[in-house]
DNA sequence: GAGATATGTCAGCCATGTTGACGTATCTTG
DNA sequence: CAAGATACGTCAACATGGCTGACATATCTC
């Protein structure tokens, strides 16, 4: 892998150049990337009259239901007052419901209607033709790689709480 | 879509079944990795007063000095008026200055002044600070198959636009 | 019983995107 | 050369989704 590198410049290849160009590599790939994927559900969010903040909302209550509000907050790291707006809407238009916690009454336990469920799958769809696309057009060694990077771009502060979506509910 | 689901059911592990949750890890490690790096520069551009939309132009400004306002709009993909509205900011403070295209008149090719440069630079050095500290714990492998993955996530019809950016310009 | 915690909500502000309409300079082409 | 296309700028109005600050209620913990 010594070849990332753009040869043509200078011959004794300084070590920082490269290194900037690598940088900025991932950092427009990444860019680009991300926003064609968000792109791939505007269409669909927006025939249900609905923005990318309730994609994210019913995504995460999707992944791990019965999440509780502040856990969503964590995740989204948005103040209570955009989430909460975001949420009664979701409520409003019966695509999330909300039961009182079991062990401490004071928590919400968040979870996707019938309808709800429906609409994320659809969502998820279309992000799954996406990247199923792009992982196999990279191959699995590929795919392992792009998720190593992307953990050591998580703050250790967090990488607790992303890791624990992949986790059933207790 | 309805068999995708989540299966406590299948106990088998249906290949379907881990296909979801493989995608499911790339979105989320796509949505965490990309707004922490993005977090990573912004206390840096609150104490200028500036913010992210001007930051993505310094960005390509930087990268490919002597942009014309129509490249920078495919790069951004957003209209015009919101793009003079950043672009009359960041000229307004002296970051970047425009000069008549010499073989298309009505072109105006966009450069940072010198502090436009040092202000992005100063910027660059936070992405490349979290994303070295990536690309070394990943390792070199999983940086190639990092890129290949997001490669495949740039529709055909942007990928060249993209390439591009690592191109000088003539 | 006092204080901490989880949640909700009112009110207003800001950044950054959108559409639609229109103007000017310049290039291209019949 | 005249006519139309193109590159850029700008006015006005509006939507989305963040933010701060302040305050209320229910519930848990000590």
């Amino acid at each position: 892998m010594a070849d990332i590198s753009r040869p043509s410049a200078s011959p004794g290849a300084s070590p920082l150049f490269l290194r900037e160009d690598e940088i900025r590599r991932g950092v427009e790939l990444l860019y680009f990337g991300y926003t064609r994927l968000t792109n791939a559900i505007d269409q669909e969010l927006a025939k249900q009259g609905l923005g990318r903040a309730h994609h994210r909302a019913l995504y995460f209550i999707a992944r791990q239901p019965d999440l509780t509000v502040g856990e969503l907050l964590r995740l989204l790291a948005i103040t209570k007052q955009s989430l909460g707006r975001v949420l009664k809407e979701l409520h409003d238009r019966d695509l999330v419901v909300t039961k009182t916690g079991p062990l401490d009454r004071r928590q919400k336990l968040l979870r996707l209607t019938d309808s709800g469920g429906t609409l994320e799958a659809e969502l998820f769809a279309q992000l799954r033709e996406r990247l199923s696309a792009a992982y196999v057009t990279a191959g699995q060694e590929s795919v392992t790689g792009f998720w190593h990077v992307l953990e050591g771009l998580v703050p250790e502060s967090d990488r607790q709480m992303v890791f624990d979506l992949r986790k059933d509910k207790v």
